[in-house]
DNA sequence: TCTCTTCGAATTGCATACAAAACGGCGACA
DNA sequence: TGTCGCCGTTTTGTATGCAATTCGAAGAGA
């Protein structure tokens, strides 16, 4: 057969590690939320030993912060560590702009084009509308096909809504869907450096939208009931 | 007491992790050697448990490679790879120039200064070479205090000395130490442009040498030998 | 009422045990 | 002689148990 039988593919430690990743980017797991290890494998139906293998690696990609002998909590990152992602960000995110500029292939446009529509669709759903948003970029880094970079704008990415999670306002990334549309525009027509200019602007509009609100935790067992279907665990 | 009677610092997952990031990084475990974690454990006096963590660390550090039922090698990037990181690693390393120009205290000048001594008397030495060479880029990294950015090119630069291991020429990390001067010289007189241009040359020279050898495999557990009293491992 | 201490409960740190998978060698068969 | 498949050995995957640490609440002393 072509296909494994394992519905999510990867073993289960990749599993829970994806689970865990979807819930904090939905900020269905708030910023500063405790991850206590036997809660997750309890609720996911692995032991502690994957839970923690999870809580490492999301702890590499700067997701979560480990308290040594205090357990795990999604990270918080304070403002200053945000405006400098943003910044990193933009220095590879001008890398992605500058290698994709007048090289997209008529399917790649196709992709990023059905991107930009079900942004457009999904303005509403707050969740939803971040994760697109994200997706976008990294859906372009992904076609510069330069693994390293892919995987730091993954990263810079998804902390990005963390940062966006504590101190963006509440509908900051509505506004971004027509600016992707320009950018990529710019990138059909080659028009690399105002691509770059664009990229740059679009970043730094989403930084310059400071401080608000969050709102209250709920029962992790709770929150994570619907991401465990999703991975077939228990 | 101001110190805790650890003399490492961290718990002793950290301490592993370091052991085999150290050892890789001077080549004492070249690309493709595999890394089993009871002999390690073994070695280290800890149980699979701790060896198992510190391998997912160093896997999401593109260090090594987590073959699913197969066990653990040290990565072995390809050259395409290698072109990818080092231009993903020029994209940020011209962020930490920009950062830096016309902005380094009399401090850092001379911490700097004396690192590229510390290059120069060591020229002799192939695995210390390479290591002080990297040294000097993680170096002007940390002093950005971007910690996003510090924490990318030091996992750039960490695999950097795997791509030379695998293609570099023998004696290529020497000539860069008089590049390093000149770099400095450019930081120091806010020169920014021809600080990046000299930056991108940089890279860009340590990557158009390709393609040559690598000696046999030894023993891990000899090999680790060395490191474990190091960190003060069994 | 406030602070400090003490003790129990909850949680992490780490080792170990057992199951499952991959590797390697030997022999059957062609 | 060469190849295939079987089985013991080795190594990984995962759960679980126990010790150590932290957290929190109840109580003593001021």
């Amino acid at each position: 057969m072509a296909k494994k039988e394992n519905e999510t593919g990867g073993g289960r430690a990749q599993a829970v590690h994806r689970v865990l990743k979807r819930a904090i980017l939905d900020q269905a797991l708030s910023p500063g939320s405790k991850l206590p290890e036997d809660s997750i494998g309890e609720r996911l139906g692995v032991s502690r030993t994957l839970v923690r293998e999870a809580l490492v690696r999301l702890s590499e990609e700067g997701l979560v912060e480990l308290r040594p002998n205090r357990g795990a909590v999604v990270a918080r990152p304070t403002l200053e560590e945000g405006r400098n992602l943003f910044l990193t960000r933009m220095a590879l995110e001008r890398l992605v702009v500058e290698t994709l500029s007048g090289k997209l292939t008529q399917e790649q446009i196709g992709i990023l084009s059905s991107h930009i529509e079900a942004e457009e669709a999904a303005k509403k759903e707050r969740a939803q509308s971040i994760r697109l948003a994200g997706e976008f970029h990294t859906l372009l880094a992904q076609m510069t096909n330069n693994a390293s970079l892919i995987r730091y704008v993954n990263e810079l990415v998804a902390r990005s809504s963390l940062i966006l999670a504590l101190y963006g306002r509440p509908h900051s990334s509505e506004c971004a869907v027509s600016e992707h549309q320009e950018l990529l525009d710019k990138l059909i027509a080659g028009k690399t450096d105002e691509a770059a200019a664009l990229m740059a602007h679009h970043l730094d509009s989403v930084t310059t939208r400071a401080l608000l609100p969050t709102d209250g935790d709920r029962n992790i067992k709770e929150v994570l009931s619907a991401y465990a279907v999703a991975e077939g665990l228990a």
